[in-house]
DNA sequence: AGACTATCTGTCACTTAGTGACAACGGATT
DNA sequence: AATCCGTTGTCACTAAGTGACAGATAGTCT
């Protein structure tokens, strides 16, 4: 493993602990003491991994964003996008801690309109998200990543996924709606299909 | 003139002098001190307008983006958007402070890649961009500003034109191109039409 | 005009976010 | 074992950001 995925990791091990005390306690509640002391670490190292207190976030938001990214990056040319889903999802969702991640990132979308802070977190995330989906869409669009209309195809389903991510988020935790996998995908789905601006959503030659 | 709107002036004006201190001096070189000493405030007061640094620039960035919003929120649907924006965009263009501020923002596009806290102050920018033009576009499409098609319209057309500008912006400032106003105009609009989920690029009944 | 009210601003003391410098640790290489 | 190299903790420090209060400002009522 390279020294840069090993600190990833543990970035994103302090950032499970700054997800729940952000959402327990709130943000501006929560110091960047608590967090250290919750990880383990001492309060330095949080400010070596990080840029700032929204930062602490962000591995957690990424991670529910980009590994959907990369169940794209498998998506076979031969089969739609609901083909696929179908039967890649099932195995998407039973991995533990992806669950517990998708869990603290959705109750951090939930609270987005009261901390403006945690907004700026998710932005970024969603950022780079979308940068890794430019290498997904390029190779399935058979088109560089650097085209204008990758780029652009990369921002409009980012910004597909992020809406319905904030609005099942907020559905689920602040009005106490249930809503199953199924449903969540198909309505990402729709939503991809809806933004997508070239012709990837069905097999592609 | 409400109140609101007299303390958005003030904002717009110290985030003016911020913008050109984060340009000058780079982000981490420029103090509150130093933002509030330009502006001829107190520091505490640049706090009372702001909630953190990078917050400072989001008014002159937003004002960019939110131009261009107004702009299109007095489109008549008798016109398709090249037809409204060949005429309109002359005076658009020709407003002192309008462009004063469009080149703040510019600069602070290109610097976008070397400055992470001034990217979630865009990405905010943006957001807020978003928001507004999710009440033109339903106007135009006469549908609801709730509805999941025109919030996923407003954020694609939104992600098409935060990417045209942070291009333009990155070749202009660190590339030396020249981009003529007509140049700029017509990218954009390719770039609307590309992204835009809902039918309103075209005169609408 | 003058008193009343509400909002805004500056001052100052304070807390917490975030950095610089250096020493200590641990793991790999020779 | 000696050494190298990246990571971490400690500690002192700077700068971001807040709370409390008092003076200034502006609109309103009589």
């Amino acid at each position: 493993m390279t020294d840069d995925a090993r600190l990833e990791i543990a970035r994103l091990e302090v950032s499970r602990h700054a997800a729940r005390l952000f959402w327990e306690k709130g943000f501006d509640a929560t110091s960047g003491n608590d967090i250290a002391a919750a990880a383990g670490i001492s309060t330095r190292t949080v400010w070596r991994y990080f840029r700032s207190k929204e930062a602490c976030v962000e591995p957690v938001l990424k991670v529910s964003e980009l590994r959907f990214a990369v169940l794209l990056g498998e998506w076979p040319k031969t089969e739609s996008i609901e083909q696929y889903l179908a039967r890649s999802v099932t195995a998407f969702v039973s991995d533990e801690a992806f669950i517990r991640d998708s869990i603290a990132a959705v109750r951090i979308l939930a609270i987005l309109h009261r901390e403006p802070a945690l907004r700026s977190a998710w932005l970024m995330a969603c950022h780079a998200a979308e940068m890794e989906l430019r290498g997904v869409i390029a190779d399935r669009a058979a088109q560089s990543a650097e085209d204008f209309e990758v780029r652009l195809c990369a921002a409009s389903i980012t910004a597909a996924m992020r809406l319905v991510d904030e609005e099942i988020s907020a559905a689920v935790i602040n009005d106490g709606v249930q809503v199953s996998s199924e449903e969540a995908t198909a309505r990402i789905i729709s939503a991809i299909r809806g933004a997508a601006t070239l012709p990837i959503c069905d097999a592609v030659t």
